[in-house]
RNA sequence: UGGGGGAUCGUCUAGGGGUAAGACAUCAGACUUUGGAUCUGAGAACCCAGGUUCGAUUCCUGGUCCCCCAGCCA
């Protein structure tokens, strides 16, 4: 059974939802955002929390804004804005003309903090960034009152209007709330709403050089745009209580409801903005794209469909307990969707020649290969046949192992849609010892369509002409990391956890015909080995395909199994 | 050791005073011209200790462990 209908699966938070709506709070309606900041790239994280945010809409019959959250102009660019619409747009959301910026709202912002000024609930600090660091006190010791907390409220009013005015350096003056330096609480301890900086803003320009921190803008921005619930990640909670304080404070028409819940983690992978950051900058990966990330740019790349990392967010739920979603349960949901869509096609990553020794030097056959079985209407295609053949390297062992099904002399096979053949000879390479070539005869009234097609073999391996078959890079990927939990211990060493083996460029790659012509952005199965899709790196000489995911593999295990 | 959260199969996620459900993973079998897919089946969990109760995993009390917070980041 596949996603549909499940996706609309109960939460704790479709729950409070139900039960907000059910109450008749804000007037019955729904309206969520999902509000990036625009300092980096999507990951499949946020993937989680736009299938929250978007799908909590519209199973409530509301809307779903999508707001950047642009409130410190040092890191946030433009590129990043538009790079990231393009990631909403391509898991498949729409936010219809409701695009929004933190930014739109400054005016709006500074005019709140004058209310709380003029409320004596806000005031300009002078004390320096370590003093007030200083004075904040410890988890366990309550903080110390900045002497310049009982200006008078014209002062706050002059002083703050010439902080906007631009006649002070930054950290000269920080505008803070004024709530409880005791409070145990530090989030409450006299946070700051607003700081100087004098930088120009991708929006604003220079318009502003005072900007508003996320504390102080997030709760007013929902309110503006009229959220009901802002759902947010684990770390919020206890600014819950800040969130609630600005807004009543503020006497704001819209008081949003606020509701945390667990981010996402991955197995062998690492999510936080910071070390994707170090990633790509250390040249650790090719970029932000780079099919090993689990950026939405990277699983792209690698050949995710949208519909699958839907789906997989669909079926992890939400919940409020730290967790790491295996791998596994990623690949499970490109595979299912893939399986359907994916036509197949025919490539041996590496070659090793198979001559036909009764097949005639000079005929060419066109055979009929299915071009997905799970879908008659894709339809058929042909594939060229002859007398030298590449298969799989693995496919072929001259001391069988106990349950290898697959060639060894002696032994038949079935080349898939062709005939069965058996191997009668192996020529080796007289250093190495290595198989170079595999002898065989076939059975001409064994082609795929004849009565005796249907003779049973232990096993049917994959092939490509070799005079017909055009080279191809094929890249192969394996967990970015060797450990489950890279950032578990130490932050800073995660990158010692790195795979050297996460990426393996294949050369020697033989595709089948047609498949030189396969379009950048497409996908395939190569049969019996995997899901692959082509990267925007293919030529006109050269296709590239990155290794989506690799098919589920009975044998592989029996191998490795101590106990075959 | 201040405050805020959280503990259910290997991994996620439901549930709820009375047989603890699903998904992924695992194992076994069926089927198969992909050792794929599909189908069938199996094993597998309520953090601990008291208390209330006929009955507790659920309610109460007390512990234990894990996560987050001392940015003028979000």
């Amino acid at each position: 059974m596949s996603a549909e209908g499940l996706s609309s699966s109960s939460d704790f938070i479709r729950a409070i939802i139900t039960e907000d709506v059910r109450a008749g709070k804000f007037g019955g309606r729904v309206h969520t955002r999902f509000p990036p900041e625009p300092n980096g790239h999507l990951h499949i994280g946020h993937a989680k929390s736009m299938c929250l945010n978007f799908g909590v809409a519209e199973e409530f019959h509301g809307l779903c804004n999508l707001r950047f959250d642009d409130t410190n102009p040092t890191t946030e660019h433009m590129d990043y804005v538009r790079s990231i619409q393009e990631d909403v747009r391509w898991l498949g959301f729409d936010w219809g003309d409701r695009l929004f910026y933190a930014s739109d709202y400054f005016e709006q912002l500074y005019q709140y903090a004058v209310k709380l000024i003029r409320k004596g609930k806000a005031y300009v600090d002078s004390l320096s960034a370590e003093e007030i660091r200083a004075f904040r006190g410890t988890l366990t010791e309550p903080g110390k009152e900045s002497p310049y907390r009982t200006r008078s409220i014209e002062e706050n009013l002059d002083l703050f209007a010439r902080m906007r005015a631009g006649e002070f350096p930054d950290g000269a003056h920080v505008l803070r709330a004024k709530i409880d330096m005791a409070s145990p609480n530090i989030n409450l301890r006299d946070p700051t709403l607003y700081r100087i900086r004098h930088v120009s803003h991708y929006r604003t320009g220079a318009a502003w050089c005072i900007y508003p921190t996320y504390d102080f803008a997030h709760p007013l921005s929902d309110s503006i745009e009229g959220i009901t619930h802002s759902l947010c990640t684990l770390e919020f909670e206890d600014h819950r209580p800040l969130y609630d304080w600005i807004l009543d404070e503020c006497e704001v028409a819209c008081h949003s409801r606020q509701i945390e819940f667990a981010r996402l983690n991955l197995s062998y992978t690492v999510m936080s903005k910071r070390k994707l950051i170090q990633l790509v900058d250390g040249g650790y990966v090719r970029g932000w794209d780079d099919p090993r990330l689990p950026t939405l740019k990277g699983l792209r790349r690698r050949g995710y469909t949208p519909e699958a990392i839907r789906a997989f967010c669909d079926r992890i739920g939400v919940a409020k307990r730290d967790s790491i979603i295996e791998m596994a349960q990623l690949e499970h949901a490109i595979r299912e969707d893939l399986n359907q869509r994916a036509p197949r096609a025919m490539a041996v990553l590496r070659p090793l020649r198979l001559v036909i020794e009764n097949y005639p030097e000079d005929r060419v056959e066109e055979l009929e290969a299915v071009n997905n079985p799970e879908d008659p209407k894709m339809g058929v295609r042909p594939i060229p046949f002859s007398r030298v053949l590449y298969i799989e390297q693995d496919d072929f062992r001259e001391v069988p192992p106990p349950k290898f099904f697959r060639l060894s002399p002696g032994k038949e096979v079935r080349l898939r849609y062709a005939y069965i053949v058996k191997c009668v000879d192996v020529i080796k390479d007289p250093h190495t010892g290595n198989p170079v070539e595999v002898r065989c005869t076939y059975d001409p009234e064994t082609r795929s369509g004849l009565p005796q097609a249907n003779r049973k073999v232990k096993a049917t391996i994959h092939w490509v002409s070799a005079a017909h078959a055009v080279p191809a890079e094929i890249r192969l990927y394996g967990p970015l990391f060797t450990k489950a939990n890279p950032a578990e211990d130490d932050d800073k060493d995660f990158l010692k956890w790195l795979n050297p083996r996460s990426l393996e460029i294949v050369n020697s790659a033989r595709i089948e015909p047609r498949l030189a012509q396969a379009q950048p952005g497409s996908r395939y199965q190569f049969e019996r080995l995997g899901y692959f899709f082509v990267d925007p790196d293919s030529t006109d000489e050269r296709v590239v395909f990155n290794q989506t995911v690799a098919l589920r593999d009975a044998w592989a295990k029996i191998e490795k199994s101590p106990n075959k």
